[in-house]
RNA sequence: UAAGAUAACUGGAUGAUUACGCCACUUGUGGUGAGGAAAGUCCGAGCACCAUAGAGCAAACACUCUUGAUAACGUCAAGCAAUGGUGACAUUAGGAAAAGGGCAACAGAAAUAGACUGCCAACUGACAGCUUAGCUGUAAAGGGCACAGGUGGAAAAGUGGAGUAAAAGCCCACUCAUUAGUAUGGUGACAUACUUCUGCUGUAAACUCAGUGUGGUGCAAGAUGUGGGGCAUAAGAGUUGCUCGCUCGCUCCCAAAAUCGCUUGAUUAUGUUGGCAACAGCAUAACUAGAUAGAUGAUCAUCUUAAAUGACAGAACUCGGCUUAUAGGUUAUCUUAGGGC
RNA sequence: GGAAGCGUAUCGAAGUGGUCGCACCGAGCCGCACUCGAAAUGCGGUUGUCGGAGAAAUCCGGCACGUGGGUUCGAAUCCCACCGCUUCCG
């Protein structure tokens, strides 16, 4: 389940994050996270142009998303979240991306349960 | 068999579990969901607003063999000419240099006119000799020539003859290029033949000239709601400048989002008729993404296959083109070379 | 999605058809002078790459102005197509 509701959205949404939340690094990607009033969790993903043209950056925005479901309920729903691919994600296979994402989250300490 | 040329096609299929966008309704099911280039944004249109886009001059930009196709085009088709290739074929911004100036480094005597080396004693003058109205000889001062030399991308047509003091398209024959005309063929570009004129450096993809065409801005156009602010009857605005003309003159600006614009269209598929073709007409059938942090992933199974885990690559208002990228595979026609019958 | 601009030695930056690109100029780098030593200052030198010659210093030649074509006798410069980078428009 990652329909709509589950999304960061606009752009004042993402400098908030980036403003007031902490962040947390690996090998492929980058988190911000900072609490916030909302009852669910909201992910946005961010991949930039460097990473190459259209058709990989849609592949790698479409393997985060998949990465991150399986924990969607289990975050602290108090919390926002950004997930920002570094350069290599673009190379890095989807069993690394699950490694990186459940590392981060756990680094974070934002698990609840 | 090898090496090529040209024109096309393909770019895996089916199913399961789970996940996403849109649509429908019975609200948890069903349907549907990227390309040949969706790309680059290089042209042409639709559409929207500015006057339902007006006139003149200027500027700027684009185009330039012919005939046709098209809504239109700088695109396409069939040809013509030139160039390249043994050939199948390919390429070409392919008007004008005799309207006008501009530029042409270095080399070379000289670069669009000229004489360095050279050739010449016919002419003017000089000198010498002699049989003295003159003749013969010497010398390149004046003068004549542009044949030969070498330089260069380019030196003013090539070969042969005639001619001369020496020479030269100065003249003649043939050839080459070129101007104009006539005839034949072709819608035409043009081709062939004959007559005739001329023998002219190159560059217009630097300026220019001639002809033709172009109003501007782009869906972040724009329309409708919401909130806030300014102006107070003429300043101004109408998107290159000037002149004219017309219109608006209560409308203008800012903010954040929403809805519309947003997909049935110069559409797609099949058949048929006309045309060498581009393409057009007719008939039948079909409806095929519409997002806005922006939708196709993950894990398998089976099949086709040499292989498919593996090419280039992701719609953003919509069409017609162009350009560029593209693994592997397939088809058709043709060319050259070698071999066999 | 749309609209503009820029690519020249290690860096910045002139050069917009002509003597090999001795690539003006500035910074940097190297050497020398000055100094006990350094800085500053002054003077001189300095593009890369490929190939060849040489014991070495060094010398000679080719290619290269983002890349690839074209026009021209000749292109960093003119034309066309790509590649990369930057900026603007809600």
């Amino acid at each position: 389940m990652f329909s709509k509701e589950y999304r960061l959205k606009k752009k004042y949404q993402f400098n908030y994050v980036y403003r007031v939340g902490r962040s947390v690094g690996s090998t492929n990607l980058v988190l911000y996270f900072s609490p916030s009033k909302n009852k669910n969790v909201k992910v946005g993903i961010s991949v930039s142009k460097k990473l190459g043209h259209a058709v990989t950056r849609n592949l790698v925005k479409r393997r985060i998303r998949e990465c991150v479901i399986p924990y969607l309920q289990k975050i602290n729903p108090n919390f926002n979240v950004v997930f920002i691919a570094k350069t290599s994600a673009a190379e890095a296979s989807f069993a690394e991306l699950q490694k990186d994402v459940n590392y981060l989250l756990k680094k974070a300490n934002i698990l609840c349960g």
